[in-house]
DNA sequence: AAAAAATATAAGCGTTTGCTAATATTAGGT
DNA sequence: ACCTAATATTAGCAAACGCTTATATTTTTT
């Protein structure tokens, strides 16, 4: 499908595609920086462990990720925050507790993981 | 479904789930590191817009995707090793040219995250 | 066989990241 | 009102990252 490279610039090249034209993705620089955030939210060990919890777990306290994260306190806020700014996460207050649950985006992404990892290709 | 944490530990705690008790998620040590090659592959501005370039094109020439990255000719050839070693591009050899092209499992993450991008909630 | 082209690899370096520790905030209990 | 518990926020720092530049490798051309 791509035009093979010549050295000489093929003057008689059939479908106008030189050697070295740079090639197109689609998306707008915004559409690459939100899913950039996107990417960059879920990939650090601890808010993936974090969002993997909270997917598995339903709607979870924030001490019962912080007993399964093994980073301080702080760290495990940092992670909610960035993970929910990036829209992976809601936040629900109740008292002096937070819930924390998966968006849909969240669950589609994983899900999607999840299938991707078991193809060993 | 999460219980709710309590001040004084529950001793008649229904289902058995104590408050700060840490959830956890069903994966393996090796299958959080495996994903989060895959995620740390996809995760940088270059590698993004390489894969996505690549998606675009079907096969494309290594000196297609440097006239399209404008980071230097090594910065791209590093870029494209990293996103092979994670399984989303194909290496093709042909005379002195490399072609690339996205693996299937690239294909459907990019389909997912295509899909959650439109779903701005 | 030498030179040039396409790509890969390695060294070095400034920037970014994610952590800890400390402090601030918010809500409930006494 | 005060004190404590749960969470968030900030400052600072070591480690990881991604780039550039330079060099090595592979293949073609002459």
């Amino acid at each position: 499908m791509a035009q093979r490279p010549t050295t000489e610039p093929a003057d008689d090249d059939p479908d106008g595609r030189d050697c070295c034209t740079a090639v197109e993705h689609g998306l707008s620089a915004g559409d690459v920086t939100a899913d950039l955030e996107l990417l960059d939210a879920i990939g650090s060990g601890t808010r993936y462990e974090a969002l993997r919890c909270i997917a598995a777990g339903g709607e979870v306290c924030v001490c019962e990720i912080e007993a399964a994260l093994d980073v301080s306190q702080g760290a495990v806020s940092q992670a909610l925050s960035r993970l929910t700014d990036a829209g992976l996460l809601d936040r629900r207050k109740e008292g002096r507790w937070r819930y924390y649950a998966t968006t849909d985006r969240a669950q589609r992404l994983l899900e999607t993981i999840d299938e991707v990892r078991s193809t060993d290709e």
